[in-house]
RNA sequence: GCGAGAGUAACUCAGUUGGUAGAGUAUCACGUUGCCAACGUGAAUGUCGCGGGUUCAAAUCCCGUCUCUCGCUCCA
């Protein structure tokens, strides 16, 4: 563990909360942890699920015409050949050892390099990527590429001649194989994207669901890829959760439906609870495209280290469908019963980090302020994000006070995340739940043995109301929703 | 992979010219406590990242190694 932390820092404040509280930290911390991989922990994965639940209850809830997938990590290797992975997302790089600068092996000028990007060869004969599983061997002694040709080499860099490392194949997707015999297996790869799976299906869900274009497919699940650089704590991580929806549309209707999306994924971070002036648009230049995009904006929040992306609304044309047709041989078109047509929907995606969107709402929603000379630091979450919902305490432990609150404790429970607390000084108790970010704090104290009443006390503004203890229940409802 | 930095309790850190580890916070128990991290008493927690070497003796000196963090390269 480093200890080197800038730790006046917003973005390691926000870590040091997240471990402190147990929301999310480090995995496989007893044997070191492993380069950016995180574990959520009791109150880090209820958020991560409500802000997941609310996603898919937008999607599937609030249109008629998109419905769910669940579709496989593990998906046919040709998939991953047809979609475009196996070529674009396995680099050929070479360092220059002069001034420590990276450049694909390809952009080099002179040589043979790039000559031979042989990236059909991939899965089928086994030998193509990643050669030697496990260890760092892994990057093969670059067959094919800067064979025995003698020309000059530039770095574009620093302009230095032959300077280079020998080329290495970064690989970005995870691969593994398939069956339990070494001899006998099929390299496989685990998904770098869960739209995939949307693709291939779409045709049976389309069918089976008996919908008409347009339509969309929502699917949620993890992704992984071999990032060369991962960092940011859970803003960029080698395995990850996409919530992306694909939506079918006729051709000539893009355009209309990307503005819609957009409008309605904007409007979605803003129900999160977000603070609007810290999101943005990004429009990709059309020269960085990705190679199955025609448009692309992102959505992008002002993290603590800068920008990020939590989202894409991309036009992926048909390049995905007539790739599939064209690999597997299979039909592709959907035929509109109404204008008696046959053609290959165009795809308007939408696709969305979840961990990003949970680091977006933990980083606006940590506050510090100031009680009584002391420093506070609390999530303002909104409620229906944060993980526990109220919090039942009896003032002192005396009185039969404990016995009132737990009493009020276990009915709520039944309808609400709700957390018992009685060790400790009711202010220490507070800033407990303050730092989860639960909106209320109910205490029961010795008014409370006289008429029926507790203090209902609001988590940002430390303002406290009496009401009736019978009414709690219905006081949280309705602001809960 | 390159460059830089860092590894001692759950956290933040201290540990003198080598003498087998401490503080605060946090946690737990009991007491106390009439609303915002109060107080008292007590308890639990470490192969000082790992391995080797020097030495009577290593958290400390030497060598190796691992891991993490930051920057760069890359980024769908």
């Amino acid at each position: 563990m480093a200890k080197n932390k800038k730790s006046n820092d917003p973005m390691s404040k926000l870590v040091a909360l997240c471990k402190r509280r147990g929301i999310v930290f480090q995995s496989s911390e007893i044997y070191g942890g492993v380069g950016s991989t995180y574990d959520y922990g009791p109150y880090g994965v209820t958020i991560k699920n409500n802000i997941e639940r609310l996603w898919w209850d937008e999607m599937t809830l609030k249109h008629e015409n998109i419905v769910g997938l669940d579709s496989a990590v593990i998906l046919h290797p040709k998939v991953w050949d047809a979609s475009g992975h196996l070529k674009n997302f396995s680099d050929p790089m070479v360092d220059c050892k002069e001034c420590k600068g990276r450049f694909r092996a390809d952009q080099i000028n002179g040589t043979g390099y790039g000559g031979g990007s042989d990236s059909g060869a991939g899965y089928s004969d086994g030998t193509g990527y990643g050669g030697g599983s496990g260890s760092g061997a892994g990057y093969g002694d670059g067959t094919g590429y800067g064979g025995g040709s003698e020309d000059v080499n530039v770095c574009p860099k620093c302009g230095s001649k032959n300077s280079f490392t020998e080329v290495r194949e970064f690989n970005l997707m995870f691969d593994t194989t398939m069956g339990p015999v070494a001899d006998d297996t099929v390299k496989t790869f685990l998904r770098p994207e869960t739209c995939q799976g949307i693709f291939l299906d779409w045709k049976i869900v389309q069918e089976s669901a008996r919908l008409k274009i347009p339509f969309g497919i929502a699917q949620t699940g993890k992704a992984f890829r071999n990032e060369i650089t991962t960092g940011n704590f859970i803003f960029r991580t080698r395995e990850f959760t996409q919530m992306e929806m694909q939506y079918f549309v006729k051709p000539g209707e893009t355009s209309e439906l990307i503005n819609y999306w957009k409008e309605q994924r904007w409007n979605f971070y803003l129900s999160l609870g977000i603070n609007e002036e810290d999101l943005r648009w990004h429009e990709h230049p059309k020269d960085k495209l990705a190679h199955y995009a025609k448009e692309a904006w992102d959505i992008e929040y002002k993290f603590p280290f800068g920008w990020g992306e939590l989202e894409g609304v991309h036009d992926r044309g048909d390049f995905d469908l007539k790739a599939h047709q064209e690999s597997s041989g299979k039909d592709m078109t959907y035929f509109d019963d109404q204008t008696r047509e046959r053609f290959h929907p165009q795809i308007v995606e939408t696709s969305a980090g979840l961990n990003r969107a949970m680091l977006a709402v933990l980083a606006d929603a940590y506050r510090e302020d100031e009680q009584a000379g002391e420093q506070r630091i609390y999530l303002a979450l909104a409620p229906h994000i944060a993980p526990v919902k109220a919090a039942i305490f009896p003032l002192v432990k005396k009185g039969g006070l404990p016995d009132i609150a737990h009493a009020i404790y276990t009915d709520l429970r039944k309808h609400f995340p709700v957390f018992y607390d009685f060790q400790g000084s009711i202010g220490k108790r507070y800033r407990r739940m303050d730092e989860i970010g639960t909106p209320y704090g109910i205490t029961v104290d010795f008014q409370t043995l006289e008429d029926g009443t507790v203090t209902v006390r609001w988590r940002d503004t430390l303002q406290q109301e009496r009401i009736h203890k019978d009414k709690v229940g219905e006081f949280l409802r309705d602001r809960l929703g």
